[in-house]
DNA sequence: GTTGCACGGTCTTGTATAAGACACAAGACC
DNA sequence: GGTCTTGTGTCTTATACAAGACCGTGCAAC
């Protein structure tokens, strides 16, 4: 029987949640593993399934747990094709989804800039590595990437990325290799210039007008663990967003 | 006592959402009103109240209703807060949201482009007003847009906007004037680059890079209701995505 | 007499519990 | 290959109490 209750102010279901995401982030429920069925987690918490079942709608709204009628509960898997799911807008001009390619072009790792250091709450100058990516969209190169991560959540950045392909499947790394689930994100859209550079690598003029895509990811304790910088040339594609 | 249940494979709690959605869309309960209490409408329906309780929590989910515990749930008013809240999501480079001045330019009908006809779901050739406004974000003109709307639920346009200016107010001489009830949005996001007329209107130079947002917006009943295309000057601004 | 305000009573929604019927999935058994 | 059993999540009901909001009463101060 755990100490919820009273002193604090938060209503239950909200403290059984924590509990939970806790027991998910700390690995204690590994990926993919089913977590016990709801009549035991309710007993071994001290509350009514009732409360349970709400803490655990919630966290199938954060796509933490996935809840199968018949089956049981299971924490979710960090599969590429989830990640992308929740995280990949771009569409083409059918509206149909689409998987990109990705090609390593380059990684380094050095001091912060001033705005990845905002962006990723560190201290100015604290190390990153970063990793320079160009992507295809069906057969197409559409998009240059940089993405920034704090090199203490990645110690060593032991990625097995030294060859140049890798799918989108960093998310699936990040989760398996340094425990970090990643579960929101914020971004910021604008329209930009091609430089020569990009313009180089994405095979449109000098100054088409691109989609830049300023991201920053959070994991399920809420920090920033991921600023990612997307150049989308959006002569065949789109960014979808739906509004509820 | 209604005839809900078993015939309809719906779970009750959505089918008690589908009735009352209908008395919000219908008119019956009116904009800002409150609704009957709890255990009054359960009684009325013939449901538990834990049953319409769900059904009252996904109608707050699509901003249909409003919940105030203490006071009573009320029917959500289409304000221009709301509407603004919820579906402009331009942000300054502060991170604050910006509230749009509008300036409209010009009002015309016609029958639809294939394009219109197509995005929203009309016969080819059916007539649609189109408005075109200027906007200004914090004093500057900074978007370009042209929405279109199809004739037949908008008879006769009875829109006060002959004068140069409207608020983001659409939306709430939408559900004020013609009964439609904006609940959700889809937004296709690229870039483009500003023509004579745009560069002129917005003062930026030919060919600067604009974020190009096209965007359906949908009432309760799902039917699209607008098609709104607006060129926005990222120079100063952006627009912001939350992913969960 | 009038104003101001504290106190209760009563209405509302929010939280938490419990229990049973149901639907789906998987494996055991015949 | 069917059928049964068991274990799971889903739906619905019922009840109780907590917490916020509102309103009127009645006392106190002026």
């Amino acid at each position: 029987m755990n100490e919820l209750r009273r002193p604090d102010a938060r209503p239950l279901y909200v403290q059984v949640e924590a509990i939970l995401n806790e027991r998910i982030v700390s690995g204690e429920w590994k990926s993919g593993q089913a977590i016990p069925a709801e009549p035991e987690l309710a007993a071994e918490l001290g509350v009514s399934a009732g409360t349970l079942r709400r803490a655990l709608a919630r966290l199938e709204q954060r796509h933490l747990i996935e809840r199968r009628q018949g089956r049981g509960t299971y924490v979710s898997q960090q599969t590429s094709q989830q990640a992308l799911g929740l995280f990949f807008r771009v569409r083409n001009f059918a509206g149909k989804p689409v998987r990109p390619e990705s090609f390593i072009t380059g990684v380094t790792t050095g001091p912060a800039t001033p705005e990845e250091a905002a962006r990723l709450r560190l201290s100015p100058g604290e190390a990153v590595h970063r990793i320079d990516r160009r992507r295809h969209l069906e057969g197409e190169p559409r998009i240059a990437e940089r993405i920034a991560l704090p090199a203490a959540l990645f110690p060593g950045l032991s990625l097995p990325l030294a060859p140049k392909q890798l799918g989108a499947e960093i998310y699936v790394h990040y989760r398996n290799a340094h425990g970090i689930i990643v579960v929101s994100a914020e971004e910021d859209l604008s329209a930009a210039s091609a430089t020569e550079e990009e313009a180089a690598l994405l095979g449109c003029p000098v100054g088409a007008p691109l989609l830049l895509i300023e991201r920053v990811t959070f994991d399920a304790a809420g920090r920033p663990v991921e600023l990612r910088v997307s150049r989308l040339d959006t002569r065949a594609h789109r960014y979808a967003v739906e509004i509820v």
